[in-house]
RNA sequence: GGGCGGUUAGCUCAGUGGGAGAGCGCUUCCUUGACACGGAAGAGGUCACAUGUUCAAUCCAUGUACCGCCCACCA
């Protein structure tokens, strides 16, 4: 077999990794902590793309730190998705002819734990498949008992604190999920919708007096309280403090009023205020004191419950919208109508039409948990990478706004909230307790639970000490809390990342985790967002199938840039990665072919007995080493990748490699090679777990797995600079010698005569030819150190093909010479640059200027 | 309306205040004793545009254009 085929070996070596335990950890207040708490994935979620660009780099991260030796754990778990998952239910019953209601609240919550038990499993399989080694013995659900107990803890601290509060408020309501939504939960996408002039009159006799309004909401204008101009607005001053009739119905008047947020420039410059259903209104509303009845219900149906809406009772909001523009038109009101595109508010989870209405909800007061937070991040005990998205988590906290966080559905941790039958709340956490409290202060025992539960982010929040055991004061929680680094992405800055810095800073008096990390978006190679309507998602299922996980993980990786925001995903990457696993297979198979056979141990020869190549490749392995955990440590997975990637493909197997056919020169090649080997496979075992191990096996080593080795020590690693520049001239050498093989046009077979100066060591010789497929040639000594030696080395060819090609290399010389001559004459630059600026600059010219020489002689010699 | 990214080879993207890079694709050659999911050689770029700072700018600053994203109460 030829080729590396990982479905050999993923699953079992998965399997092996789990059984053994090597992905558990208990804490160890011995060794430095580092934890990772993962974003837990939605129960109704599958594996996607983007979980390759946040959770490959969790688990980089945490098999490196875990050969580094520290107490590494990455800590798992499932959220409930509560939306989610019961619209999911939603659609199941509905094919039963059932709705939620027919069921009944238990029954219903029943369902979706049995769903929960039989689908919520999915994504963590998907995760193992993906080679993500998380301690799964500590997995949670964050509707456990032991997190719901949390829940409620916090939500009755808080309430008790006065920070939960209930109120009437202007919500985001979500018809088609049937639920409030929190405002970092509305996206605002642009749509081309209509602008229509209406004409509110004074009078019902006279129906051409009356001041103009633009509106995009025509509905809305049966809660209509009053009409806004600016106070400035001088062809409005007249209008101030009359009263118009609102349209169509023509049965309440209301005040025209004066307020600086009009904009005089847009629409007619008057506008119509509706508080009960705009955030502005809303706004306006209260600073003059308005009514504000609502004209919308919770099925965005045209209600008259607080105000008369004659006719249109009961129409759904976009019917009402078409009625009451038809019957403006009618009475002769409607003074235009245009095409406008503007943006509106849709939930992020329904895509349905938000509408904002005023309804009693339960609210978290966020300023005073805010401002310690912002604290936080200023003092820098909270550190976002990219540095830039700090600034979007500091603008978030600055203009915080109170959270909604009752949802009108019933999958997820109903509100640890009853009331006693005058209608006051009693907030505990059990039912004993609220009993308690109840009979203690309202002398009842009679109580009727609130059916609302909390949104999901709200338990989310709390993640990462409800996962260590709190609010019991456990092992877990005084190791490992705070975390080291969080890995998201920048979407949930606001839904989860800002909320656990407060929650944390508030309930265990530090923030959560002191690094931020934020990973790039996946999109499509057309730079479009992957969805399923546009048919171009990729699935990393089939591509760990089809190339393997471990090349799946590289080709992501290796995409990930540190400053950047997105990355344009490539199948060709994938593929890429799967033929770099490939070659690392056939490395190994080479090297298993030694008749010698590997030593028993991993040693190395001494000094003496390693060849120029093995200096050079243990130079460069130490330099890889030193690059791939600097750029790790700095959570550059990229360019770690890359650096590994290089080392492995264009140092140990293109030069290297090659090196050790040289016949003759055999002796000290399977230690080095093994050793080499061995160390790139643990610098690659964070980011290509299966194959690193299955390679590394193959080798001497020491201990059971991969996974529980250590990181590489770059002082273990025998380094030699001047050998390692040798090769690097010996490689230049090789270079212009194949260079001019290819241009004589000699097939592989044929060797070339190589013209090496007397003055090149007998083994730098005897390598150079081997690598070029050469015949050793002895000519006179070029003078100079063994670089400069081997920069005279040639191939023998034809004369007029030397000839031309030497030309180009003095013509190419030359302009060198010149460049630098002239830049060393300017006075200001030798004058004002750095000295060792000048300094190189001289060497660089010195050096071409020999080159330049010794070229000119070879043309001279062909004479 | 604010804020943030991006613009470098046909494509995707690295990179550096002092001689423009990689992978893929393309051309030529090679089934050489690990690997054709491979090897060797090669062609291909006014580093978006303008101005400025500097001895020196693809890199720093300012502005412009185009692309993308986030935030925001213009109905």
């Amino acid at each position: 077999m030829t080729q590396y085929d990982p479905k050999a070996i993923e699953e079992r070596l998965y399997e092996r990794w789990e059984r053994a335990g090597y992905f558990h950890e208990e804490p160890d207040p011995a060794r430095p902590p580092f934890v990772i708490c993962m974003p837990p994935p939605n129960v109704t979620g599958r594996a996607h793309l983007g979980h390759g660009s946040t959770f490959t780099p969790m688990d980089v991260m945490t098999r490196y730190h875990r050969m580094l030796g520290n107490n590494a754990d990455w800590l798992p778990g499932v959220d409930h998705a509560a939306i989610a998952t019961e619209a999911v239910l939603v659609r199941e019953i509905a094919k039963e002819g059932l709705t939620r209601e027919d069921l009944g609240r238990e029954r219903f919550v029943a369902r979706a734990w049995e769903w929960s038990r039989t689908y919520g499993g999915q994504i963590e399989k998907q995760f193992r498949k993906l080679g993500f080694g998380p301690d799964w013995e500590r997995a949670r659900f964050t509707m456990d008992e032991g997190l719901s107990a949390a829940v409620r803890r916090v939500f009755v601290r808080l309430y008790r604190e006065g920070l939960v509060y209930r109120g009437r408020r202007l919500i985001n309501w979500d018809p088609k999920g049937k639920t409030t939504v929190s405002d970092a939960e509305v996206d605002r996408v642009e749509r081309d919708a209509t602008l229509w002039r209406i004409r509110y009159p004074r009078a019902a006799g006279d129906l051409a007096d009356g001041i103009e309004v633009a509106t995009t909401r025509p509905e809305t204008m049966l809660g209509d309280v009053a009409i806004a101009v600016h106070p400035q607005d001088a062809r409005f001053a007249r209008w101030i403090g009359a009263t118009v009739l609102v349209p169509p119905l023509l049965q309440r008047a209301i005040p025209v009023i004066a307020d600086a947020c009009v904009d005089p420039e847009f629409g007619t410059g008057a506008v119509k205020v509706t508080p009960a259903h705009d955030a502005t209104d809303y706004e306006i509303g209260l600073r003059h004191g308005l009514a504000m009845p609502t004209v919308l219900d919770l099925r965005a149906r045209v209600s008259g419950a607080e105000v008369d809406v004659g006719p249109y009772e009961g129409l759904d909001r976009f019917e009402a919208r078409r009625r009451i523009v038809a019957d403006t038109a009618q009475l002769g009101l409607l003074v235009a109508e245009e095409p406008y595109r503007h943006a509106i508010a849709v939930s992020d989870r329904s895509g349905d039409v938000i509408e904002p209405l005023l309804s009693l909800q339960w609210f978290v007061k966020m300023e005073s948990l805010a401002a310690p937070a912002l604290q936080a991040y200023r003092e820098g005990r909270v550190r976002f990478v990219p540095e830039r998205y700090g600034r979007t988590y500091e603008q978030w906290l600055e203009n915080i706004r109170d959270w909604n966080v009752s949802r009108q559905i019933w999958w997820g941790h109903q509100l640890p909230v009853w009331y006693v039958p005058d209608g006051t709340p009693v907030v505990a956490e059990t039912e004993e307790e609220a009993i308690e409290i109840a009979m203690r202060e309202h002398g009842t025992r009679e109580l009727t639970r609130d059916p609302d539960t909390l949104d999901t982010w709200f338990s989310s929040g709390l993640w990462p000490f409800s996962i260590l055991g709190w609010p019991q004061q456990t092992a877990e929680l005084s190791c490992w809390y705070p975390s080291q680094v969080l890995v998201t992405s920048f979407d949930i800055i606001f839904l989860w990342v800002a909320r656990m810095v407060m929650l944390g800073i508030h309930f265990m008096g530090d923030v959560p985790f002191r690094d931020v990390v934020i990973t790039p978006l996946v999109f499509d190679a057309q730079g479009r967002k992957m969805s399923k309507s546009l048919g171009n998602a990729i699935d990393p299922m089939d591509l760990a199938e089809r190339y393997g996980a471990d090349a799946f993980r590289v080709s992501i990786l290796r995409q990930m840039r540190l400053e950047s925001q997105e990355i344009r995903y490539h199948e060709a990457r994938c593929e890429e990665a799967r033929n770099f696993n490939n070659k690392i297979w056939n490395a190994l198979r080479y090297g298993k072919s030694f008749p010698e056979g590997f030593p028993s141990a991993m040693t190395l020869p001494p000094q003496d007995g390693l060849t120029l190549a093995d200096r050079w490749i243990l130079t460069r392995l130490r330099d890889a080493i030193v690059r791939v955990g600097e750029r790790l440590d700095r959570y550059d997975f990229g360019s770690a990748t890359d650096s590994i990637w290089r080392f492995l493909w264009y140092e140990f197997c293109d030069w290297y490699v090659e090196a050790t056919k040289e016949p003759g020169n055999t002796a000290s090649r399977a230690p080095v090679f093994s050793f080499v080997l061995n160390n790139a496979m643990r610098l690659l075992h964070p980011v290509a777990p299966f194959i690193s191990e299955e390679v590394w096996l193959s080798l001497p080593h020491d201990g059971q797995s991969i996974m529980t080795a250590t990181w590489p020590d770059p002082l273990e690693v025998p380094a030699d600079a001047a050998a390692a520049a040798t090769f690097e001239s010996l490689q230049q050498a090789v270079e212009r010698v194949r260079n001019l093989r290819a241009e004589i046009g000699l097939s592989p077979r044929d060797r070339i005569d190589v013209d090496v100066p007397s003055d090149v060591p007998d083994d730098v010789a005897q390598l150079l030819v081997h690598l070029c497929a050469g015949t050793l040639r002895r000519v006179g000594a070029a003078g100079g150190d063994v670089a400069g030696a081997l920069a005279a080395v040639s191939g023998r060819a034809p004369r007029d093909l030397l000839e031309a090609r030497h030309r180009k290399e003095l013509e190419r010389l030359a302009n060198e010479v010149e460049r630098l001559e002239k830049k060393l004459a300017n006075a200001q630059f030798v004058a004002k640059a750095a000295p060792g600026v000048v300094a190189k600059e001289r060497e660089k010219l010195a050096g071409y200027r020999q080159e330049h020489q010794r070229v000119a002689k070879a043309v001279a010699d062909l004479e």
